[in-house]
DNA sequence: TCAGACATGTAAGTCGTTACATGATTCA
DNA sequence: TGAATCATGTAACGACTTACATGTCTGA
């Protein structure tokens, strides 16, 4: 049963941090836990609207005088009690599914110009991808133990927090899931190494 | 467009390997590829119908005297084509949800006795995972250079092949998807090292 | 004889994506 | 003035899961 709704939780967790609009929601989504999360509008509004309906966040229209329309959604006490609950529940390990471990294993019956073809593809994105992690999370590392806040932060970020306690803190989070992703980007690089040298013989 | 189909293409490239009915490619992406591929009877039945009615595939009744009704699913020349564009075409990384990602993320603006849990949970889970992945890999290494073959590996396999020379290479193929797992595997234990220093602090 | 594996399928529901539709504000 | 961004939403579709329904064969 359950095991689903994980939009519904991932916004609770969201409006737990600070009153955000859909808008927001997509935006820290889209920049800061893009490399392990995703929504669309299509989920985000009707989630919003069922959240409220089940009294576990509350909307607020906002910037009434000449500013554009705004709804920020609020979470509840009763909100704050089922993500708590959400956390502690074990976390269900469904089947990720590979499509270029799928591809892989059913080129091999094929010559192997198409599976080496597919391999250094991966390896190639692979690796532009391990870069711009580098990157940020270079950027992050920095932040988190300085004083100084640079400002390319804010884009990576995008939810700020003005006491510097707790921004090194946020920093922290945001570059330890960052390494999950470094961390796992090498791993597929090693097995793309081990599986051109198997091929080679 | 496109970029989904994902069932089609599976289905359709273990069909490239021999003929197979619907309970065939459950079980062997049940007990073969199941570390990076799941398929259900839902999408299987329904699937396979609309590659024969697509003209990819041809469907078979097998076993008319005495035996059980089992309708078998070969792969056409149109489907092996389909089948090679497929394969050539890029392969789209979409983002994958990491819940486990997503619930550290969410959980360290609690007091971090949570998020402790919930790592150790992982580390749990995903070192019997590797103990289990280790076990299936010495047993494929093995069969890949022995010349004996060795029982168990028709539990693992299921695809079986008559031919020494094919059965290393299938051999080869599984042992090197195993591996894209178990690496896997340890880079998250790593991470989950590095999280769990992070926290001491 | 009865459990478990073999075997095929359907229906309902959930989840998620994409495209569409609309309109305000800001800034170059 | 026109592009980009801010902002909210709906509709249609596609993909996937779960539960249900049915029946056969094999071997302990």
């Amino acid at each position: 049963m359950a095991a689903k709704q994980k939009t519904r939780y991932a916004i609770l967790g969201l409006l737990s941090w600070k009153p955000m609009s859909g808008y927001d929601i997509k935006k820290v989504v889209d920049v800061g836990l893009s490399h392990f999360w995703n929504e669309n509008f299509g989920q985000i509004y009707p989630t919003l609207e069922s959240l409220v309906s089940d009294e576990l966040a509350t909307k607020q229209e906002q910037g009434s005088q000449g500013k554009r329309k705004r709804f920020v959604y609020s979470i509840t006490g009763k909100g704050r009690r089922a993500f708590k609950t959400w956390l502690k529940e074990p976390t269900a390990m469904p089947v990720v599914r590979n499509e270029l471990q799928l591809k892989f294993f059913l080129s091999c019956n094929l010559p192997p110009a198409e599976t080496i073809r597919l391999i250094r593809a991966y390896q190639t994105d692979q690796k532009a991808l391990l870069d711009e992690y580098q990157r940020s999370a270079t950027v992050l590392r920095a932040a988190m133990n300085a004083e100084a806040y640079p400002e390319e932060l804010d884009e990576i970020l995008q939810i700020t927090s003005s006491k510097p306690s707790q921004r090194a803190a946020q920093c922290k989070v945001f570059y330890l899931t960052l390494r999950q992703g470094i961390l796992s980007i090498q791993a597929r690089l090693s097995w793309c190494d081990e599986v051109a040298k198997s091929l080679k013989e």
